[in-house]
DNA sequence: GTTTAGGGTTAG
């Protein structure tokens, strides 16, 4: 049973549920309902410790409800039963104040002068007796609470009934966090989801932000106690009654269960534990984690996004507008607005906001976020929820663009600002990072201090300069290595990976569908792409007599076509069926023995893939692999004839036999013992940085230019892409001090060139940035 | 013992 200890009765009162409400003497009726109220008086007479016949303990004490009341009878009698009177009767004494909740006005057995009523407490859930003495000095003994745990139901979501108060568990599907309603409360409207997959959108109300739940991300787990269940527009809503109160837990299976309240008096026990485990797991399963958090270095312009940051400084726009300085250690990949504003409106370490100047951002909030934002303390770990990274041209430059950051006015999309606590593994995680950012930042500023202009704050004009060097590369790992010059690298000869900053002087193959390239995975040789026209022949070698006792492969069903009517050229198709069943024509894979390349591109428009085959004996084998063995859509996939062991058409037949099965290029080179050359752009870039060049390799199926090689040469709109960028990026006619920086990373390692070995480079973990 | 908002991007 639960006792906890006041320092006073002024303690003890801030202590009390905030859904209990004080009765009065007066009011007590038989019949009456009395499940959210609490009584108080003074401890006038104690009884000693009696047994019932059924040999539960029994304690009676009598309150008096003030001194100096008018009224009488203003004493009336308290029966306690149970544990909870074993427990009062060892801390009771006269002239302490009592509060009791969870009782029964039943009518008093005696006639004593006392109310009419008696008040009886049961050794059941939801009774409470909080005691604060009077006057007695000891520290630890001055108040007390004692209660029976109350036993909470939880209404699964899909039982809820309009016009009731319930307890509910659930998943947060969706919040805003608490923001300034135009009311008197803080407003948070929270979707919840269950096991039984119903969804309630809840609206809660208080006029203390902290009363409301603590959600963090979608997937947190909440619990909420006294919640009204009403419809509106034909649909259940929660909203808050009376006593309203929650706890939020994070959903990370395995963590510690502690959930997130500032109420100091809540129950907890060891079935809410294993809800939340149970919920958890759930969460694990059915969540897919599609939060749009991201960090600087990651985003994209345009997108919505959550960013967890701190607040490095703030100031005051104007009336609708605010500004919040805030870094997460990580570079914005694009240049990003600066609001310029007057020195002394900034709230802020103007030392820190100068040497963070390149990693923090500036981030306007509008209308009704200006409040929150206002409020918050420079130091202060805060998420943005639904931030805008809205990309912006000047308007006499339309080539340049920057990056603004907005928290829009409304509330829409969950936009709004919380306060991290210092203690979420969130903030533990980024302040580790910041720490070591910090350092590099200050080496950075006290480099180039003597070049700083005095204030500390960056124009439009200023950031537009800071564009001309900002790369048209963006590395997508290992941010933490620094740049080292080419020079520098020429020197090594041990074999190892570095940052580079150069520009791009030339380029090679100038065509690019010279650039286009097979590789192969495994043995690492490179071949050409063949040109498919010259297959013609090998294709139809295969069947001028397409073998009849073919036609009952089992997970087939087969034609065969007279294509010329003169029995001089045969085609044979043979459908893949799946159960026997043959699929739609676009989920179908085929193989065909015969066909030209025309007839083969023109069938792989209408079905999913097609197999070239021929007979051998009884048997279907893919041809040479000297010759694509799968055809899709526009791509022929090729597989390494030093790497293959190719295996007869049967071999398909497990895969056939599977449910969901795709026929992706890759399922099926598998099963067909087929290793799979992978399309990629090989080309040399000869890199500058002014202390030496060196000629670096690129090998790259799609990640460097967001480009599929696979698809490049069928693909004007992709030519045309890639065109662009090797023009942005090596621009002819150009002076070419004036070109762009590339950043990247290149590995260098040793290649045998007859008896010699030579160090080469090669790109990797780089990407072109998105405005290119 | 009311009202607020009642999920579904600003338009700066």
């Amino acid at each position: 049973m639960p006792l906890e200890l006041k320092r006073s009765l002024q303690e003890l009162k801030t202590s009390l549920p905030k859904h209990l409400r004080r009765v009065g003497l007066k009011h007590f009726q038989l019949g009456g309902e009395y499940t959210n109220k609490y009584f108080q008086g003074v401890v006038v007479l104690s009884y000693p410790l009696t047994r019932l016949g059924n040999g539960k303990a029994f304690f009676k004490i009598v309150l008096q409800e003030s001194e100096n009341s008018y009224f009488r009878p203003d004493t009336i009698n308290i029966l306690l039963f149970g544990r909870l009177a074993e427990d009062c009767e060892k801390v009771v004494h006269q002239e302490d104040t009592v509060v009791i909740a969870g009782f029964n006005v039943t009518k008093s057995a005696s006639k004593d002068g006392r109310h009419c009523c008696q008040l009886e407490v049961p050794d059941e859930a939801g009774s409470s007796v909080f005691i604060s003495s009077k006057s007695r000095t000891t520290a630890t003994s001055e108040t007390a609470t004692i209660s029976v745990a109350p036993k909470y139901i939880y209404t699964p979501l899909n039982h809820l009934k309009g016009g009731t108060v319930v307890n509910l568990y659930g998943v947060v599907k969706f919040f805003k966090p608490p923001y300034v309603s135009k009311g008197t409360d803080y407003c948070s409207v929270v979707t919840i989801v269950d096991q039984s997959d119903t969804k309630l959108v809840c609206t809660l109300f208080n006029e203390n932000r902290d009363a409301l739940p603590k959600i963090y991300k979608n997937g947190d787990i909440v619990r909420f106690h006294r919640i009204k269940v009403q419809e509106f527009n034909g649909q259940f809503q929660g909203v808050t009654s009376n006593g309203f109160a929650a706890l939020t837990f994070d959903s990370t299976v395995g963590a510690p269960v502690v959930p997130r309240t500032t109420s100091k008096l809540f129950t907890f026990t060891d079935e809410d534990k294993k809800t939340v485990e149970n919920l958890r797991v759930w969460v694990a399963r059915n969540f897919s984690n599609s939060a749009p958090a991201a960090d600087l270095s990651s985003i994209q312009p345009q997108m919505f996004f959550d960013l967890t940051c701190q607040l490095v400084g703030k100031a005051k726009v104007d009336g609708s507008s605010y500004l919040l300085k805030v870094w997460d250690g990580t570079k914005c990949p694009f240049p990003s607005w600066k609001v310029l504003i007057k020195e002394d409106d900034l709230e802020g370490d103007g030392v820190l906001i100068n040497q963070l100047k390149n990693l923090s951002v500036d981030v306007i909030v509008y209308d009704n976020h200006v409040q929150l934002a206002k409020s918050l303390k420079v130091g202060n770990f805060i998420r943005m929820y639904s931030l805008h990274a809205k990309s912006q041209s000047p308007e006499d430059k339309p080539d340049v663009s920057y990056i603004q950051f907005h928290l829009h006015g409304g509330t829409g999309y969950g936009r709004g600002i919380t306060v991290l606590p210092e203690n979420h593994p969130d903030v533990k995680e980024l302040k580790v990072f910041l720490d070591s950012q910090a350092t590099r930042g200050y080496a950075d500023s006290e480099n180039s201090s003597s070049q700083e202009p005095e204030h500390s704050y960056l124009t439009l004009g200023s950031c537009l300069e800071e564009y001309q060097q900002l790369s048209v590369t963006v590395l997508t790992d290992h941010q933490h290595f620094d740049v080292t010059t080419v020079n520098t690298i020429l020197n090594s000869r041990v074999p190892q990976q570095y940052r580079i900053r150069a520009k791009l002087r030339r380029f090679e193959p100038k065509k690019l569908h010279q650039s286009v390239k097979l590789l192969c995975p495994q043995c690492n040789s490179l071949q050409e792409v063949p040109d498919v026209s010259e297959f013609d022949a090998l294709l139809q070698a295969s069947s001028k007599h397409p073998n009849p006792n073919l036609q009952n492969i089992p997970f087939c069903q087969s034609v065969v076509w007279d294509i010329e009517n003169q029995g001089r050229r045969y085609v044979a198709i043979h459908f893949v069926t799946r159960y026997e069943l043959l699929q739609e024509p676009e989920d179908s894979l085929i193989m065909i023995e015969g066909g030209t390349v025309p007839e083969i591109l023109r069938l792989s428009k209408k079905f999913k893939g097609i197999i070239p085959v021929r007979s051998i004996e009884d048997n279907l084998v893919s041809l040479d692999l000297s010759a694509p063995f799968f055809w899709q859509g526009n791509i022929q996939y090729y597989g390494c004839r030093r790497c293959s062991d190719p295996k007869a058409m049967p071999s398909l037949h497990a895969l056939a036999a599977q449910q969901n099965a795709l026929w992706e290029s890759t399922t099926i080179a598998e099963a067909l013992g087929i290793v799979l050359l992978q399309y990629v752009f090989v080309m040399k870039f000869t890199l500058d940085d002014g202390t030496g060049t060196l000629d670096a390799y690129l090998v790259d199926s799609e990640k460097f230019f967001q480009i599929p090689a696979s698809e490049i040469l069928t693909s004007y709109i992709f030519q045309d892409n890639m065109e662009r960028i090797m023009n942005k990026l090596c621009p002819t006619g150009t002076n070419p001090d004036d070109f762009p920086s590339l950043e990247c990373f290149i590995k260098s390692y040793y290649v045998r060139d007859g008896t010699e070995e030579q160090l080469s480079f090669q790109i990797f973990d780089t990407t072109i940035a998105e405005d290119v």
